[in-house]
RNA sequence: GUGGGUGUAGCUCAACUGGUUAGAGCACCGGACUGUGGAUCCGGAGGUUGGGGGUUCGAGACCCCUCACUCACCCCA
């Protein structure tokens, strides 16, 4: 191999084929998303470094390891975002949105950022469907959301999902939670693994995630979360798992299901594949109360998802269905001339039309338009044009016969 | 950041414990068929075996380094 420029690590091009599927899963969302109430907003892909730092959280691993961060030419440290909830809460503070009457529920679709290490399911720049409220304490609005992936899932026929929902509780609640979770730990230390004894300090939730069985037995006997909810939080997730049983949703309830974000709080859930690596998790999100707040705006609410484009393409089946198409073939100027003209009209009737203007004979453009899937071939050569009659083949019946322009200009006008 | 696996034609893969000029299928181009696709047959093009170094009479294969891809850990969509 040469050696030549390739894509970087991490990124991918999506080709036209697979471009189809995207755009198909971008309509399907779009369209239910909207059938919800939330309208599509659009902020830049990099933003002030201190927006993730103070959103995001100075303790997330997002934030100390996976941002993009580089400084502009005067000397701003910018950041290629690598999530999308703090670029919503600024622009709606900036924007002033929450003094207008329209409804705060918005959706996005764009490329997020973050410098992992690539493996399946996980990229360095990948794309996410987000969508967030603002505003609406009640329960039912988590419930709600969960219902609307799961719309949105069945629309795309993806199958064998799991929803795993749990409660992080709030500032209130979580300090004393997390402090009887560590003493707990710290019993335990000298048999729990070195990697979670590094989580002890960092993130005792991360325990529960534990693979080790050592660590899996004694972490059955750690506090849950759920015992330690104060009374507001312990309603509030009762009515979300009241409402959800109302949508009929299927979950389970998941103590250990910590998103991995500071700013969660009460509900968190994920929707996961079994049709995926060990990236399972298509759909992620919940609630951050404070955050609006703590940026300086109003002391609204929050709550969202976010879906990962890639792994939720690579759970839906496609069945391709090829748009039919007419290919022209031509022999000389005059023919081409002719069939330019023919091709132009039978466009502006909604015919999609492919002229490849290379010197070819006839019989590789036949070849060319068998093997892309041509539903038509246009023939003309010096004897059409002289006659004003074109050959016209339908290549599946393999059927031909001779036309004159306005008898074609009828046939596809009521084709199309 | 840590570990494992894999790098041979555009794609999928061969090449026995190291041994002539690295092969095949599919795809591509052309011909059999001078203006008619798919099937068949025939032919053609396509490779510094990821890159660099080493061992050897001889390396695609063995050793070292490096790069890329990939899977997993951490974490997350």
């Amino acid at each position: 191999m040469k050696k030549q420029v390739s894509a970087i690590k991490g990124t991918k091009d999506i080709l036209p084929r697979d471009v189809e599927k995207w755009q198909s899963v971008e309509t399907a969302a779009k369209r239910i998303f909207e059938l919800y109430g939330y309208r599509e907003i659009r902020t830049p892909v990099f933003e002030a470094t201190e927006l993730f730092e103070k959103g995001t959280g100075q303790t997330s691993d997002i934030v100390i390891k996976e941002m993009y961060t580089f400084p502009d030419k005067a000397g701003r440290s910018l950041t290629l975002r690598p999530e999308y909830t703090p670029s919503v809460v600024r622009s709606i503070i900036e924007n002033r949105l929450y003094l207008q009457p329209e409804s705060l529920r918005f959706y996005y679709i764009g490329p997020m950022f973050r410098y992992d290490k690539p493996q399946k399911g996980r990229y360095r720049q990948f794309h996410q469907l987000d969508i967030e409220v603002f505003g609406e304490e009640d329960p039912a609005i988590d419930a709600e959301i969960v219902e609307m992936a799961h719309y949105l899932l069945q629309e795309l026929q993806v199958t064998g999902t799991e929803t795993f929902v749990n409660s992080v509780g709030c500032k209130k609640c979580r300090p004393a939670y997390l402090k009887d979770l560590k003493t707990e730990a710290k019993k335990a230390e000298e048999s729990l693994c070195s990697n979670c004894q590094r989580k002890m300090a960092t993130n005792p939730l991360r325990i529960f995630d534990c693979k080790v069985e050592t660590c899996k037995k004694l972490a059955q006997k750690f506090p849950k979360i759920t015992d330690y909810l104060c009374q507001e939080c312990e309603q509030h997730f009762a009515r979300f798992c009241e409402h959800l049983d109302f949508f009929e949703i299927e979950y389970t309830i998941e103590p250990r299901l910590v998103r991995g974000i500071d700013y969660y709080t009460k509900t968190t859930f994920e929707v996961a594949s079994s049709k995926l690596g060990a990236q399972d998790a298509i759909i992620g999100g919940g609630r951050y109360d404070d955050m609006m707040k703590e940026f300086g705006g109003p002391d609204l609410c929050g709550i969202g998802f976010a879906m990962g484009m890639e792994r939720l393409i690579s759970a839906v089946p496609f069945t391709q269905m090829k748009e039919k198409f007419l290919y022209l073939a031509y022999m000389g100027d005059g023919a081409k001339r002719a069939g330019m003209e023919l091709v132009r009209l039978l466009r502006r009737e909604g015919i999609e039309c492919l002229i490849e203007y290379r010197e070819q004979s006839l019989k590789s453009q036949m070849s060319r338009a068998n093997k892309l899937g041509a539903a038509w071939v246009l023939i003309i050569g010096e004897e059409e044009v002289k006659k004003g009659r074109y050959q016209l083949k339908d290549m599946e019946t393999g059927d031909q016969e001779e036309r004159t322009r306005e008898e074609i200009m009828k046939i596809f006008g009521e084709i199309s």
